[in-house]
RNA sequence: GUACCUGUAGCUCAGCCGGAUAGAGCAACGGCCUUCUAAGCCGUGGGUCAGGGGUUCGAAUCCCUUCAGGUACGCCA
């Protein structure tokens, strides 16, 4: 397809020489309102470099390129410092819609990634507790970037690191033993070793001598002793069962589980390079490396006891990632209270010469409260992610029966709408916003929603299926000018580039905006239009035009992890 | 105390690598279903872009500062 912001620099570039074609197609932009053209270019900077008022510059530029602006752009206008260009409505038409007809649901897949390896870490549960809606954040985006990712060309490979070893194992270890039993857990699984977790908590309160009996679980576990570690990898197996039905019920899966228990026998050489690298510092027995000449507090790694610490964990883990897939990113998506440490240890491997340091990124997102405040696992203050999941495709049921009574699987549909919405409403802000997480708005299907994107979706489905198959190939593009029309062919255009500024940014929600926009075109250009009824030509121009609608509505979707169902 | 994040319409948020009249959804009010799915469309009202300085031809956007809310700062992860 024609990519008019190209065009559009080439042709401002034969004129302009005081600017590389690069900067020139970054500095256009789209005029708030259309009538004032397509796409325009200000003329304020230049008018520092050549010394001229930009409304002259513009006018200027106007004269030179006017001749020989092809046919693709109609009209060039100067006014106000900007030079406004006018697509050429049916050349623009046909090269998108064509484009679309021809690629079909590989539309806007770029191979400009170059097949390069982006590590992706997240979701990363603490096994042995529930799947709760804390969890939501990480996963969404970091599976929406990994679509977005593979889109581009890149090589995704996402990484599950499970909290699957630590303190809170010794605790789990202590309480199982002290109020649960094999038959139980049986029954009733995390659910019952997280019952004994808070119960072990509200315990440890009073008598602290609890958390003393629990460090020699935890000795245990590091000491291979036999029961410990059958227990440990029951209930990590058990976790990871659970996790699993929760995973695939959201079509989520991950190149590698490899847990904190993974890096346990990776650590020692860590500590003992830092040691050779001179960064160790004991400061009150414990080992620390100093970060003060970044303005940044000192980065523990070793305990007084000698025990190993987070930042130990997570350099031995980069390390070991950086050798086993040559990643050129690695994306950490975590809540933004571990800004820190990741801040450190990130410099820590700097300072170990790891190349790599720079190609670290922390993606931090806000902080999840529930209505009646912080949620907490160890006070069993949290609504689990299926709890979310079940409400949602029971209210979409119901809506179903009220407004589509006949509908056919009426359930599978249910749980798509239902599931799109949560994901929906999680990916629609930019991450780093505290959000109070509450059913009654997640689960609102009017407007900027999931649901309303998926109704478009459905409908476009429905006239297509109406019309026929192929009963649109070869439209007369030119009956495609009038406003609504256009509107959709230059979002249609667009597709590409909000993947790449998603990612870029690392935020999922410029292709959740996106899609929405484009819905909210599609339905004004359905309100107006008569699409099956229309004459001849203009039906097979319209078809068309839902055709690419359709298709770049359930692609841009399924970026987002949520399904396109053809009926709702 | 130090550092980071946030502050835009009644609510939830876009816009922030400076550019044309600050946008959207929800809520409120008023219209549109004998016509391709009304989970839709159209309209009305609603703003000191937290406050104050500065830079600039031009600031919601950049810099400084104050205020408000949140978070993190050594042996948890």
């Amino acid at each position: 397809m024609i990519d008019f912001k190209i065009k559009v620099a080439e042709l401002i570039f034969e004129s302009v020489k005081d600017m590389t074609i690069e900067e020139i197609s970054s500095s256009l932009e789209a005029p708030q309102n259309p009538k004032m053209g397509d796409c325009a270019f200000p003329c304020f900077k230049l008018s520092k470099l050549m010394k001229k008022a930009p409304q002259v510059i513009a006018g200027e530029i106007k004269q030179l390129i006017d001749g020989n602006r092809g046919e693709f752009i109609d009209k060039i206008e100067a006014a106000g410092g900007y030079l406004n260009f006018f697509f050429n409505k049916s050349s623009a038409a046909e090269s998108v819609l064509n484009a679309i007809l021809s690629e079909k649901e590989n539309y806007g897949r770029s191979k400009a990634g170059g097949g390069k390896c982006i590590v992706i870490d997240y979701s990363s549960p603490n096994i042995a507790k529930p799947f709760h809606v804390g969890h939501l954040y990480t996963t969404f985006i970091g599976a929406a970037l990994y679509n977005m990712y593979e889109f581009l060309g890149y090589k995704p490979f996402g990484i599950n690191y499970l909290g699957d070893w630590g303190t809170q194992f010794g605790k789990m270890l202590y309480a199982y033993k002290h109020w649960s039993s094999e038959e139980l857990v049986d029954k009733d699984g995390l659910a019952e070793l997280t019952r004994v977790y808070v119960k072990y908590s509200a315990e440890a309160e009073t008598n602290p001598a609890l958390d003393n009996e629990a460090r020699l679980w935890l000795v245990k576990m590091q000491d291979g002793d036999e029961e410990a570690l059958r227990l440990w990898k029951t209930f990590r197996d058990l976790s990871l069962e659970e996790y699993n039905k929760c995973y695939k019920r959201l079509g989520i899966s991950f190149d590698s589980y490899n847990g904190e228990s993974f890096y346990n026998d990776k650590m020692a050489a860590v500590v003992e390079e830092l040691h050779a690298k001179n960064l160790l510092v004991e400061d009150n027995g414990a080992k620390i490396v100093r970060l003060d000449e970044y303005k940044m507090p000192p980065c523990l790694i070793l305990r007084s006891d000698g025990g190993t610490l987070y930042p130990t964990r997570d350099i031995a883990s980069a390390i070991y990632r950086y050798k086993n897939y040559n990643f050129s990113k690695a994306l950490y998506i975590t809540d933004a209270r571990q800004s820190l440490h990741f801040a450190q240890w990130f410099k820590v491997a700097g300072l170990m010469g790891y190349p790599f340091e720079s190609d670290l990124v922390h993606i931090p997102y806000g902080y999840l409260m529930l209505e009646d405040g912080a949620m907490s696992t160890r006070k069993g203050n949290y609504v689990t992610a299926d709890t979310v999941f079940n409400e949602a495709a029971a209210r979409v049921k119901a809506v179903i029966n009220e407004k589509n009574p006949e509908l056919e699987h009426k359930d599978e549909v249910a749980e798509q709408v239902g599931i799109g919405a949560v994901k929906f409403v999680i990916l629609y802000n930019s991450r780093i916003k505290d959000v109070v997480f509450s059913l009654d708005k997640i689960l609102s299907f009017d407007g900027e929603t999931g649901p309303y994107v998926q109704y478009t979706h459905a409908r476009a489905s429905g006239v297509l299926e109406k019309a026929g198959r192929d009963d649109f190939a070869n439209p007369d593009y030119s009956l495609l000018s009038d406003d609504d029309s256009l509107s959709i062919v230059k979002l249609l255009s667009q597709f590409t580039e909000k993947v790449e500024e998603a990612v870029q940014k690392y935020e999922p929600y410029v292709v959740t905006r996106y899609v929405t926009e484009l819905a909210q075109a599609y339905n004004k250009f359905y309100h107006n239009n008569k699409i099956l009824q229309a004459e001849p030509g203009l039906r097979k121009a319209r078809l068309a035009l839902t055709y690419g609608v359709k298709t770049v509505t359930a692609s841009a979707l399924a970026l987002l992890g949520i399904s396109a169902p053809d009926r709702m």
